[in-house]
DNA sequence: TCCCTTCTAGAACGAACGCTCTATCCAGTG
DNA sequence: CACTGGATAGAGCGTTCGTTCTAGAAGGGA
């Protein structure tokens, strides 16, 4: 262990953590409620109790490439999440409305101020900063492919996977959009009830339409 | 018309506009493409084709009160948009496929940069400026409401009505989101798809599963 | 004519921005 | 001991931010 022998205080609400962590956290956290062009660099070194020269010695690329370090972060932050609630349940209907409770729970815990990690990171750069989009793309991409997977587990078929994967994740997305935005849980249950039913009547052996 | 006389060379991409209207429509624009912190008053004035004086003139509120009036404009033209495709088809489930279509092709001809005017300015403000939330929750509710009575046209139960118009709204926003941060259109035509048969499924006379 | 209101015009302010720079500290190595 | 290189520390750069302020220009009513 390189780093901890020099840890300060050791104390803060940091733990343990090296100095890079605590940014790239810090700055996960902040941008997924500011945004991008909301978070200053200098309000993430101080919140993570470092230095802007710690900083910019971690990430010489600056500002983005600080950014995409977070999102990456958050990415696999959500995606831990995911995979353990999926592999929760039994029945995929329902591991996906295990997701959509998930979701409101950590909007609530936070007075619906957290909401998608990677979302307000990569909306305020649209195109501006190609990596960030990039990060943010494969984010997605990433998620999608944890849900497919499940969904094959499940017995559907390929195609019926790869489309409801694309749904779920949109729908989980734009739920917990709604959900933040209103400040009221009701367009996540609504999501998780009708993604439940959306999945069984792909299910093998279920009556079709 | 009180200020018509006034413009100034009547030409410029701004149409015969008053100077009010161009502020918001440009305020609109730009913090649909960069967001709320992404966006400065500066700019704004200098695309709108009018003066730092004329913006604080219009909106005493500053930054703040421009947002607000930014989000209603993009509630409005949405509304509209809707409406009107709601209403240009007869069966509800195609509708919303028109839905997704249009969304498509909104993004693609902007190069996948124009999003939902809403999401981004309120996303990047989240609960900081409490009009700004207030004034998104009051477009989503809104949007909401045209897709509940269009599905109430159809015949659909109040309640299923209720619950299929907040996952319409989130589903859409959510894979305009997902199309827009994977530059791919591919989750909207499976939004599409999808909702299309969660209707079907609720019509009258419908098989319930 | 003069005044008043409405709107336009942009200089100027303090604060904050992203970033660069030099200086310092400390464990490891010879 | 001196030297090295990773890490920390923060003053200071030029720029831009949101906002305020004063001044002027264009009609309408007296």
């Amino acid at each position: 262990m390189k780093t901890s022998a020099r840890q300060r205080g050791a104390a803060g609400p940091h733990g343990a953590l090296g100095t890079r962590d605590r940014i790239v956290r810090t700055a996960s956290r902040l941008m997924q409620r500011q945004g991008y062009d909301g978070t200053g660099i200098k309000q993430i070194s101080q919140e993570a109790e470092a230095t802007l020269g710690s900083v910019y010695h971690f990430f010489p690329g600056g500002k983005q490439e600080l950014a995409v370090a977070a999102i990456r972060h958050g990415e696999k932050e959500f995606a831990d999440e995911l995979r353990e609630i999926l592999d929760g349940e039994d029945d995929p209907a329902e591991a996906v409305v295990a997701c959509t409770r998930r979701l409101a729970e950590g909007l609530r815990a936070s007075d619906w101020v957290d909401g998608c990690p990677v979302t307000a990171t990569a909306l305020g750069t649209a195109g501006r900063v190609p990596d960030v989009q990039r990060a943010a793309a494969e984010a997605f991409a990433h998620w999608r492919r944890l849900v497919f997977e499940r969904l094959r587990r499940a017995g559907l078929a390929e195609d019926d996977a790869h489309d409801l994967a694309h749904t779920v994740i949109s729908t989980l997305e734009g739920a917990e959009l709604a959900a933040q935005v209103s400040q009221d849980d009701r367009p996540l249950r609504a999501a998780g009830r009708h993604l439940a039913r959306l999945i069984d009547l792909h299910r093998p052996g279920a009556a079709r339409s």
